[in-house]
DNA sequence: TTCTGCCAAAGTGTCAACACAATGACCGTT
DNA sequence: AACGGTCATTGTGTTGACACTTTGGCAGAA
């Protein structure tokens, strides 16, 4: 079963990545309500939701907006994904399974020859999926929503509008293996290290891009 | 200007708190409305917002209830902890000025003396303090409203629940002022390692207890 | 006795209207 | 012309009623 409000809540979030509703926009309640054919009760619930999550600042009595993060806050949320993508690659070094580190090699390699085939310009979900998918054999159900849930969606707003996303993707192919290696190894410690690295350069890239934006 | 909603949300947080609404309670809204004299919508607005923190689940149409972790799931926070945690310290290691680590120091000591001084059965304030004086110094905000805000609310309610408060304070308050040097040394690395082996120990201690009382 | 299907009760989801706070324009004063 | 106060407008907070779903018990059949 889904409700209006979980209805509204996946809608105004889609818009929100598509940039329909940048970073800065109004959210009114009533607009959103018309709009969608429905009265304000869940209106409300979903705006609440999108203000749970991070991704709409509101006070009472005040207009809700998209949040417009700072480069800082930028920053601040790599460090926090850094923290906790790297303990989740920890983790899935010690937790997962032989059988499903073949299978995450195999499917590893898969991707790169589909991106490869075809060619730069094809939608590239394979780079999340490497980190989905440690993320969920970490076995840690609280930090997987975390990053998966809130993190994510914010970043994916930030990624978005700084396009830095194609850029770097063979150099990030060898890190995920270079990360693979370290799980089938076993060495969580390595493990961690090496994400955290990887994460902090997709930071330094992205914060860059933002400075440039910013000055341009 | 305080809404409905947001008192709402402190009382039924305090009721949780206080074991009035123990793990495992229905909350009802109608009775939550009758009981503080308002109607149902700021209710509906408060227990969301406690689901948002995760201290209550909720499906639609079903009566929503306050989360009973179990042992995995709170072996889960305190990992998540650990990472959140150790990261700020590092951080801290870094931005926090001269003057600040000073003054830090000095109220660890008195705030031990004051402890000392009030006996063994005083409440003990000290001890979040100096956890959250690192965090806030950090300089991430995003960090500290996770750690301050949704993990402390959560495992607020456990640790009451396992009384694994008072127990290691003199342990503590030396692995504290082991901690406290790495800042001063400004070695962010090690203030990473000390902090996260000094929660794994709160965490090992308060899963232990859990278990213990699940078995009595 | 046990199982199945139905029904009433309880509880949540949604709605439309009303009450209150904030914003911005207008007007009189200096 | 610049400043400060007043007022309509806009938008959020709150309410009570109605619609829908779930739940638990009851009656009847196997």
């Amino acid at each position: 079963m889904t409700t209006l409000s979980d209805t509204l809540f996946q809608s105004t979030l889609g818009s929100i990545y598509s940039g329909e509703l940048p970073p800065g926009a109004e959210v009114n309640e009533a607009v959103l309500a018309e709009r969608f054919g429905v009265s304000r009760g869940p209106v409300r619930e979903a705006v609440r939701r999108l203000q749970g999550i991070g991704l709409v600042s509101r006070e009472p009595y005040m207009r809700a907006m998209v949040v417009s993060l700072s480069p800082g806050e930028v920053r601040e949320l790599f460090e926090m994904r850094e923290a906790l993508e790297g303990m989740a690659c920890r983790l899935a070094a010690l937790r997962m399974s032989d059988a499903d580190l073949d299978r995450f090699a195999a499917d590893l390699e898969s991707a790169r020859l589909a991106r490869q085939d075809a060619g730069p310009h094809a939608p590239a979900p394979s780079d999340f999926d490497f980190h989905e998918r440690i993320i969920v054999a970490s076995g840690n159900g609280r930090i997987a929503a975390t990053l998966c849930g809130d993190l994510y969606h914010l970043l994916r707003v930030y990624r978005r509008r700084s396009g830095a996303v194609r850029e770097r993707s063979d150099e990030a192919h060898a890190e995920h293996w270079q990360i693979l290696r370290a799980l089938r190894a076993r060495d969580g410690e390595l493990a961690e290290s090496l994400m955290r690295a990887h994460v902090a350069r997709a930071s330094r890239q992205v914060t860059q891009r933002l400075r440039e934006m910013d000055g341009a």
